[in-house]
RNA sequence: GCCGGUGUAGCUCAGGGGUAGAGCGUUUCCUUGGUAAGGAAGAGGUCACGGGUUCAAAUCCCGUCAUUGGCUCCA
């Protein structure tokens, strides 16, 4: 007999040999039918696996997590199954879970498997699926395993293999299927009911673009039908967020293949909004202590080989700009901080005078890989709210601690709750990608990791993730599809100051080395209101929205007080427009609701003669009559309850 | 940059080797109305661009551009 302690803390004495679905048995047999998972010590286990030892035992069903990777990943191997059935020469390399679903990487060597391919693959893996074959894990000596590979040509498997020790080399069979798998399986295919390959894309072995590509298949799957229908369908909902959707809908903004790609044109609408949010984030900066400064587009190649970007991003830039006098290069700027620097080494600094704050909304010009563009998310032209915070070594802890309080009076006012912090270090393997002495990035690192650790923010830590010339502590955020985008950014740089030659007198009367921050909460207006589009669904707040109400005159006898009106809300600030067609009521209420705009003020003969507007709010319907006076204290008000004084 | 997909009216999309289609929007006229679509008539397209195959190409093939799902990259 032996002990297994099950996650409340209760000792089950079981036989020596029995396995996890014996356990959950023991329990109910109800829950033993829906256990697809378990972690026995800590350890992913098969939940065939027979225990042999006392120990602890967590059961996981399709609502865990643990449980929906053992899913997903055991339905990577039904699929890997289903295309060898269809692709016989297919090699096979890896296949895990991801966040939703699960994909496999084939070498398919010359042929080529696309879309078309989807149905037939789906239908093969139902009916291996209803076949209820059981998943079983053995292991297998290492050289048994190599032959094993090497006979089927599998370079990739065979790489795989020899990094790994003998005796913990395992296999996965089910059917007539075979592959090299550590586990984490649900019992059998049957519990696989509805599936779906999503999509089909290139990638590189091992991640590395010097590798060959592989063919990637994404998919999905469920213990039910309607569940995949009901993921399918939020997707279709998230796809009605997508700002690039919205962003036409909303007449926000635009590209145009003449200008080029990646570089976004604003619209008046959009342009109004994002003016509004520079605004707002200049009136927060004043209170901070920034100061506004304006630099060009373009620089001189030597202000960036002084700063390093030369040399780390040069190739893979715009190329310079020459002008018709010999030997004159510039670039376009791919970054304000050499410019800030150069502001800073105008004049010379005592360490009273510190810290300086240089704030600037910056449009920058970064080639980006024409595959890389996305949307606003990822442009080739675009607007950093940038700022960089020059101060001392002993000034550097409550400075950074001050910026994570901008950030966080941005994130909030615009309700951004789902965001996570990161921290973003070094990758310790590779240090020739950084510059800088190791003693500077130790100290860069240290600051953030502890003005976050105060400040109270749950971070993740990120190798290779910094900047090239110091770590950084970024703010993601989700975009509809699930794709994370760093937002805001803070920067320690110990690195631009030493290459620039930055130094103020200390009170010892000698020089010394300022310490910058480089940091932008919002870290492109492109980006942010990408973001923004997609988290509010184009409902924006009432502060930044492109119109916040829309008269609806019952019929043309009404447009002249309508004017009235209009002009009256403009008195009170509040950005209105007038529906004047030749439309009933209805139609111009339905198309209101359908423009997302806030509030619809309807008038007729009643308004009119009371002096009132009947007010219709966006989603929730009739307010009932108000003053314009009243109304401008709804809008207040409604304003007042998201956008906070800094 | 790489691997797939897509490109038809302002928008959303159907079609597909032989006269270019729908809904919405837009224009004009009728209607003057009370909280999510009033009616009628009209205009609108070198089917992304350039080559090729063919008696004939929007349709098939090749290339380019743009866009899109990934990969790589992201100062």
């Amino acid at each position: 007999m032996i002990n297994i302690t099950l996650p409340d803390g209760s000792i089950k004495k079981i036989e020596k040999n029995s396995t996890a679905i014996d356990i959950a048995k023991s329990i109910s047999e109800g829950f033993a039918r829906n256990v697809i998972s378990a972690k026995f010590n800590n350890e992913v286990v098969e939940t065939t696996t027979p225990l042999t030892i006392d120990g602890s035992l967590v059961l996981y069903t399709w609502k865990n997590k643990e449980g929906k990777d053992a899913f997903w990943h055991s339905s990577a191997h039904l699929m890997a199954q289903a295309i060898l059935f269809f692709y016989p020469e297919a090699k096979l390399t890896i296949g895990p879970a991801i966040e939703n679903g699960f994909y496999y990487d084939f070498d398919f060597g010359e042929e080529i498997f696309s879309e078309n391919d989807f149905k037939k693959v789906e239908d093969k893996m139902l009916e291996f699926a209803r076949q209820k074959f059981d998943f079983k894990l053995r292991t297998i000596p290492k050289e048994e395993a190599l032959d094993y590979y090497k006979e089927k040509n599998n370079i990739y498997k065979v790489e795989l293999i020899e990094g790994l020790e003998d005796g913990t080399i395992s296999f996965c069979d089910h059917s007539d299927f075979t592959d090299l798998c550590r586990g984490g399986h649900i019992p059998n295919t049957g519990f696989i009911k509805a599936v779906k390959i999503m999509s089909v894309a290139g990638a590189y072995w091992r991640g590395d673009e010097k590798n060959k590509q592989l063919t990637r298949v994404y998919g999905i799957s469920f213990p039910k039908q309607k569940e995949l229908k009901e993921y399918l369908a939020l997707l279709e909902e998230a796809k009605k967020r997508d700002h690039r959707k919205l962003g036409k809908d909303l007449e926000l903004f635009t590209f145009s293949s003449k200008v080029g790609q990646g570089l976004p044109l604003w619209l008046p609408k959009g342009a109004a909004l994002r003016e509004r949010l520079e605004q707002f984030l200049k009136k927060a900066q004043k209170k901070a202590g920034y100061e506004m400064v304006i630099t060009p587009h373009i620089g001189q190649k030597e202000l960036y080989v002084t700063s390093g970007h030369y040399a780390k991003y040069g190739e893979d830039s715009f190329q310079p700009i020459h002008t018709p006098k010999d030997n004159e290069e510039f670039l376009l700027k791919p970054m304000n901080c050499p410019h800030h620097c150069e502001i800073f080494n105008t004049k010379p600094y005592s360490y009273k005078d510190l810290p300086v704050r240089f704030a600037e909304f910056g449009t920058v010009y970064r080639y980006e890989q024409s595959g890389e563009l996305h949307g606003l998310t990822r442009v080739r032209g675009f607007t950093q709210d940038d700022a960089h915070i020059f101060c001392t070594p002993e000034q550097l802890n409550e400075e950074f601690k001050a910026v994570i309080d901008i950030v966080m009076y941005v994130f909030s006012s615009l309700g951004f709750e789902n965001f996570t912090t990161q921290i973003s270090l070094r990758d310790p393997e590779d240090k020739e990608k950084y510059i800088g002495s190791d003693e500077n990035w130790e100290k860069a690192e240290n600051a953030i990791i502890q003005a976050a650790k105060e400040k109270g923010l749950q971070t993740t830590i990120e190798y290779g993730e910094a900047a090239f010339y110091g770590p950084k502590l970024d703010f993601m955020v989700k975009d509809v599809l699930g794709r994370s985008w760093q937002l805001g950014t803070i920067q320690v740089d110990y690195n631009l100051p030493e290459r620039f030659d930055l130094n103020y007198k200390g009170s010892d009367n000698q020089l010394h080395r300022p310490v910058m921050i480089h940091r932008a909460p919002f870290g492109s207006m492109e980006r942010f209101i990408a973001i923004l589009i997609e988290h509010t669904g184009g409902n924006f707040p009432l502060w930044l929205t492109p119109e916040q109400a829309i008269l609806l005159p019952i019929s043309e006898k009404y447009e002249i007080y309508s004017e009235k009106v209009l002009n009256l809300l403009e008195n009170y600030e509040i950005r209105a427009l007038v529906d004047s067609r030749n439309e009933k009521i209805g139609r111009k209420i339905r198309d209101a609701e359908i423009n997302k705009i806030p509030f619809m003020l309807i008038i007729g003969e009643n308004e009119e003669r009371e002096g009132t507007i009947s007010v219709r709010k966006h989603g929730e319907g009739d307010l009932g009559s108000f003053t314009i006076e009243e109304f401008s204290n709804i809008i207040k008000k409604e304003i007042e309850k998201t956008l906070k004084h800094f």
